[in-house]
DNA sequence: ATAGATATTGAGAGCGCTCTCAAATTCTTG
DNA sequence: CAAGAATTTGAGAGCGCTCTCAATATCTAT
């Protein structure tokens, strides 16, 4: 199948190639007719315009950068990742944007591919995901004059310039705690995760909800885990030897380590020890017993943060847009307020 | 930070423009004094070649798309395609190549955006995994001339043709039920998946094994479940019915939903009832009890498919590819021969 | 030193599109 | 129905690169 071209369209069709471009464009002031002839020939030969063509003239190239930066092995197997890239995949499709996906294991990796993407004009714009604190690779990208918003919130030295789309973490884990007080529990431990943002401010929403009952902080009761289900098994484990009565995980999957810790020393969730997730991934539902969680529009996240940037790139220079999406309290067994 | 030109890069080091693209593109027959001289000055400048101009006029864009053809919703939750993007997009990075992902939920998704992006030109090359035999994708894009790579095996009716990397299902099926009727058990059942080919190629391993030691294939036995932990608790509860000493299921997160339907009837795993999963993904070690299972090199499948179509798109037209890994049965505690 | 071979460089013509600007056509209106 | 306004169309330049081909510089052997 030989590939054509505007100009053999446009032959075809009996106009010029600068008419078939307009008809393609959507532009305005063409006769109806005329639109008409030219759509049909391109209907029917299957015309597709060259990407690189295109870009080329136009400096644009409908193509996202999904970027995760320095992304740990284990992070993935959690699948908040996976929905958040299935979110954004879907959103590109409906706009008709390209999402490349960048991810990094290593910082070489970083260094190495980041350049390339940002430096040679193959993309419009870049998701980034914010995990780790250290990453530097947001700063980075702010040399460029390239379009960006981050999923996650960012560091606060720089929040004002950086668009970000993220979910109420604070505010979650203001509820889990809550929750936990509220079913007379005192000695409340969490499974905390470190470096990263998300878990800076789930800590702090659980340190608010104490502080508004009066109750004080046990530091012994904080164990910090990574984010995937070994980790909290281990985390709980060493946390079971200060006999915690309710433990707030920051992920569903650390939440389910922990019941299982507690199952291998021979307690029961919740009788023993009330468990709380945050995330409310599928498994959560359908776990032994089902997880009371905070609930984080994961998908709408990834869409939100598509809509945003192609908004950014059409208004390009704009303000930085900031979207804090709520969450809720989705209460099942584990924390012992139903069966 | 204005875009340079190669054009002005070469003004800066004092020579031709084509010189510059040749010292980038590697060619030989350049002084050593002038190569060292065109690489200071783009290395100082951070000179970056536009990819659009590149791509159109080397008509090679060094993008590759994955996609994923009709994909369910859930089958994202499984840690497989996760694993696969992982490998895939380390793989790209390592050979200057950036991956697209193509993720189609509905086949109209699918329709929309598959003849924009092989009919471009974007795209050099194409990973399509294939799960759902019904998947009209890769018949589809045959007729283009892109090159391609399927992740699993082909239908039968066009396998000759079609480059893939796979891995042996059926040996594994096999080694997985050869291990249940070693230990003693008869009445073995199985938790199978439909409308896929590794499904397929799975029921038949375990149908060789039966039949080689003359034992009769129990078709009550078999379950048909999805690749989700849910969908492996339904189906064990069905099969729970009609009392099977040890299941062989498709899928760690099918045997995970198994054990736990299970331990929820009141009986035990193993010693009630044996338990063998396939995949062996990080949560297998670390379930309870930890997962005998069959491992399958996830992450080498997209190191290879990438290399593969690298492969084919410099041999083009080549000879279709065909690969299949070895995988392992890896015993642990949930099959009763060890604790 | 010099012809001939060889290695190195530069000029020029595209790649297939977009976009501006001027030409051609059609529509108004007195 | 002509003149001016408005609409529709086409020609041409250029986006930044690659690649061929011819020109120039360098090397070899006599």
């Amino acid at each position: 199948m030989k590939r054509l071209t505007l100009e053999e369209i446009g032959q075809i069709a009996g106009v010029s190639r600068s008419t078939v471009s307009r008809v393609i464009n959507g532009h305005p002031n063409i006769r109806p007719a005329v639109r008409q002839r030219v759509e049909d020939v391109i209907r029917q030969t299957g015309y597709q315009p060259n990407s690189a063509a295109r870009s080329l003239a136009s400096s644009q190239s409908r193509v996202f950068g999904l970027v995760m930066p320095s992304l740990m092995q284990s992070a993935f197997a959690d699948p908040y990742y996976p929905m958040v890239i299935q979110a954004i995949s879907h959103a590109c499709n409906q706009h008709d944007y390209t999402p490349a996906l960048f991810l990094f294991q290593t910082l070489e990796e970083e260094e190495k591919t980041s350049q390339r993407i940002v430096a040679s004009g193959m993309i419009d714009g870049l998701i980034v995901t914010a995990d780790t604190i250290e990453s530097t690779f947001v700063s980075k990208i702010q040399q460029y004059d390239i379009p960006f918003v981050q999923i996650g919130r960012p560091l606060q030295s720089s929040i004002a310039e950086i668009s970000y789309v993220d979910v109420d973490n604070e505010a979650g884990a203001y509820l889990a705690a809550s929750h936990l007080i509220q079913l007379g529990y005192r000695r409340i431990g969490q499974l905390a995760t470190a470096h990263n943002i998300a878990g800076a401010h789930r800590d702090a929403g659980f340190r608010q909800a104490l502080a508004d009952r009066s109750l004080p902080v046990d530091e012994s009761l904080i164990e910090v885990s990574d984010f995937s289900e070994a980790g909290g098994y281990d985390a709980m484990r060493a946390l079971l030897e200060r006999g915690p009565e309710a433990v707030f995980a920051h992920s569903d999957a650390i939440a389910l380590g922990a019941i299982r810790a507690i199952r291998d020393r021979g307690l029961k969730t919740p009788n023993d020890i009330a468990v709380v997730g945050f995330d409310d991934m599928p498994l959560a539902a359908s776990a032994d017993p089902p997880l009371t969680t905070v609930r984080q529009p994961i998908y709408r996240t990834g869409t939100l943060a598509v809509e945003t940037l192609i908004d950014i790139v059409k208004t390009s220079p704009a303000p930085a847009r900031h979207i804090v999406l709520p969450v809720e309290l989705v209460i099942r067994a584990s924390s012992g307020a139903v069966n």
